[in-house]
DNA sequence: GTCTATAAATCGATAGAC
DNA sequence: GTCTATCGATTTATAGAC
């Protein structure tokens, strides 16, 4: 399907402008040099295109993180590296990383298939929780998961099933604390959150992000 | 003003069903049953009503908080109280939330005005670092701050400046890096990004959310 | 200060010819 | 499979009467 390819290419170039609510099927076409009724061959509705986006989001930055970032040995490096790096994809493409974590898009509602490929980069951040042992590194956070959290952890199979490993509880619930916190700055970053509070250079927010990043590891007893 | 109380009041009303995105004047004019043209009277521009709902909704939401947690004397408590406060105002008002944190509305620009009262809640945040004397009690992270943030924090006098307090660095950029993480963990629980991870009932997502602020409490030494 | 009327533009989606 | 034409709806904003 070379057209449908065309397609999601042309509306992923429209979202480097106009933010995903503001995504059109009919600029698509135009961009396609097509009519707007002929996208309709492809795609049932501007629902479905959004979801083809999403997912693609999901999978390119996950394959960009993890390509950054696979072949590092050391975990603390490996760590700050997957921030990082999706730190760097966010700024690169700032619309895509709104799709994925901004509000939503109003009247869409994202279907089944879009978890699996959301995990993929949490994944990676709880499997170095998991490969620290975090569990002995850091015995208070694992005495305070099982002492309140046990009854809410109960999808952790549900999320663990994507996933080809087993995760143990305070790895999972201290990865996805990390987790949103590595998505909560880069969007407070992005969404402008930071004007006049870090340093207004390019350097500088990187270098308070790491620290972010560093704080984190040292908390979850990364060495 | 008793007319654009009405039509702020209105447009309150309007994003408790559509997101900040579609805001319109029009319907903002047929629930008060004006005609459109009318409303530019009161409000130049749609920029300037969305202008007007983000500085009162920073508000609310820091009136809200304030008053639910001034009288906590003890610190942990009322840190802890701060980000549950915060959590609920957001779910009672969820597309106010959005209009403040998720994705900035395409084609508006943020004026200075609204940089104050969107320092108030992290300033409660960083006010019970400077009580918890963070700097001795975490002195790892403070050695961390002088290190390699001192340059990144240039602003940290423009940001005081709005406030009556002086803050340390370290608390500083901690209750920042704290408010981050509220913020971004309660943007995934409202945009969805909890779905298949947390279980899936309000009492599940609320101890998870707190047991967020446990660790975060922990980690920068509040007892 | 509020109204009617309107300009000028956008959009999603469908019908039906070819 | 792609087109033209169209339905039915939305919007911001302005002109000008009252």
């Amino acid at each position: 399907m070379a057209i449908l390819d065309a397609i999601t290419v042309a509306a992923n170039q429209q979202l480097l402008e106009v933010g995903p609510a503001d995504l059109s099927v009919r600029a698509v076409a135009r961009e396609l040099g097509m009519a707007s009724s002929a996208i309709y061959r492809y795609v049932s509705s501007r629902d479905e295109l959004l979801t083809l986006l999403i997912i693609g989001a999901f999978d390119d930055m996950a394959d960009v993180v993890e390509a950054k970032t696979r072949r590092v040995a050391d975990l603390r490096r490996r760590w700050k590296a997957i921030g990082l790096a999706c730190r760097e994809w966010a700024l690169d493409e700032p619309q895509r990383f709104a799709l994925l974590y901004g509000s939503p898009v109003a009247g869409y509602a994202a279907p089944q298939d879009t978890i699996a490929p959301a995990t993929r980069i949490p994944n990676l951040l709880i499997g170095i929780l998991q490969e620290a042992k975090v569990e002995t590194t850091v015995p208070a956070f694992s005495a305070r998961v099982a002492r309140s959290l046990k009854p809410a952890l109960s999808d952790v199979n549900t999320w663990a099933s994507l996933s080809t490993r087993d995760f143990s509880d305070s790895a999972f619930a201290l990865g996805l604390m990390a987790w949103a916190h590595v998505i909560g700055s880069i969007s407070f970053e992005l969404f402008g959150h930071r004007h006049n509070v870090v340093g207004d250079s390019m350097a500088d927010r990187r270098a308070y992000f790491e620290f972010e990043l560093d704080v984190l590891a040292d908390l979850m007893g990364i060495d």
